[in-house]
DNA sequence: TCTGGGGTCCTAGGACCC
DNA sequence: TCTGGGGTCCTAGGACCC
């Protein structure tokens, strides 16, 4: 916990693509340029929503998640594409190696966004400089828009990219946030989502103000620790540190996929479940990556959500391994309701160098029948050190 | 508004250990 | 035989984000 905060002043950006998925479309085609443009998966398959939509479109009341029919009625000449992410992938990469050109301290937080320390780089004097470089960079050398916030911490900077877009710079000092934040409705908070804006509401706390002031004990019966937490954040403060290793450090390895027709049958399921695997699998491949965790999703027609999971001995990866445990969970959890969604995770994942000790250390202690898992995940932990087999909180 | 797919973090109860 | 208190791990579900 100490090791991740930091109390000094500092100066952080927050970088944030502008329309991410559609600008990178208009920057390999020019063409799609001023269009009303989104990014779109395929409703025939039912993954009619769209993904990311472009602000010529967003003028016709068209807006993110929106179903593609509903988007098509209110415009019809809305331009539908289908998302194809190793090109996002590829076009995020070449802004975080824009971003290193600054400095070190650059934490991606998603394929769009990213944190950047740049305290030792220049103070809050030079930031506004820094950050109108950077913008222009990006949209010289890879024709992609973005907005930028700069602020003394994460929550601050972040709140800051939001306000201008596109292509907007904007900076938020700690003492203007009871200005500039508080009048606003806690649900235009970050980290504020509708179920947690409906509890706020029955404890009479409507605005980002009401929310920075309230009793510590009333936010804590309200939203758990979760609310001690967005109390600070309302006064504008936030200690956690730009980390670059952070996204390094990934935690698991899912798919899932909605099925094109409710399904009712095993078999159907068993090879959608194979089809998971194998993308499963292929993922860890290329990130060199095992777990321990397998579980599996299920979303049945009436939206209710289910998860099963299993730890496992010997970390995972291959597909025909990871398809076993996926359909042994399945056949023993289904009830037959019919499904939607279908999906596979495998977590407390280790990169592969570390697996060698404990793949030999697990078929020595196999002889011993009666040890218990519990005494097996303690034993290694003695052994290689906590976290060996379970990652523990922090 | 009949609702994709990728994730993270937190909570809470039970099992088990010391 | 019944009584503790602290801690970790496992599992299921929920909330949130992009």
């Amino acid at each position: 916990m100490d090791r991740k905060e930091h109390v000094n002043r500092r100066v952080i950006l927050h970088l944030d693509m502008n329309c991410f998925f559609a600008s990178v479309e208009q920057a390999h085609n020019p063409d799609l340029k001023g269009l009303a443009l989104a990014v779109a998966g395929d409703p025939k398959a039912r993954r009619g929503i769209l993904v990311t939509c472009s602000y010529e479109a967003r003028a016709f009341g068209v807006y993110t998640t929106m179903t593609v029919g509903e988007a098509k009625r209110l415009c019809p000449q809305l331009v539908l594409i289908p998302p194809d992410f190793e090109k996002y992938r590829q076009a995020s990469q070449a802004v975080f190696d824009i971003l290193r050109t600054y400095t070190e301290l650059v934490e991606p937080v998603s394929i769009d966004e990213a944190y950047i320390d740049i305290t030792a780089i220049g103070g809050l004097e030079d930031a506004l400089g820094i950050a109108k470089d950077m913008q222009e960079r990006i949209l010289r050398e890879l024709d992609l828009p973005c907005s930028i916030g700069i602020a003394p911490n994460k929550f601050l900077a972040k709140t800051a990219s939001d306000m201008r877009k596109p292509m907007g710079i904007t900076i938020l000092r700690k003492r203007e946030v009871h200005k500039v934040l508080w009048p606003l409705s806690v649900i235009e908070m970050h980290g504020i989502g509708k179920s947690s804006a409906e509890k706020l509401a029955q404890a009479k706390i409507q605005t980002i103000g009401d929310l920075a002031t309230a009793d510590d004990l009333k936010m804590k019966m309200t939203l758990g620790k979760r609310g001690l937490r967005l109390k600070e954040r309302a006064n504008g403060e936030d200690h956690r540190i730009v980390d670059p290793e952070a996204s390094a450090e990934r935690k698991s390895v899912g798919s899932s996929t909605t099925l094109a027709i409710d399904e009712t049958e095993l078999e159907p399921c068993l090879a959608v479940f194979q089809k998971l695997a194998e993308k499963v699998a292929s993922r860890l491949e290329a990130k060199q990556l095992a777990g321990t965790v397998i579980s599996i999703q299920i979303r049945t027609a009436a939206w209710r959500n289910q998860s099963r999971s299993k730890t496992v001995l010997n970390p995972l990866y291959r597909s025909n391994e990871i398809y076993t445990e996926a359909a042994q969970l399945f056949r023993l959890h289904w009830d037959g309701e019919p499904i939607r969604l279908l999906g596979i995770t495998v977590s407390n994942v280790i990169p592969f160098e570390e697996l060698h000790e404990q793949l030999s250390f697990d078929t020595f202690e196999r002889h011993d029948k009666e040890v218990s898992m519990q005494k097996l995940v303690s034993r290694m932990n003695d052994r290689f050190g906590p976290g060996t087999i379970h990652k523990g909180k922090q």
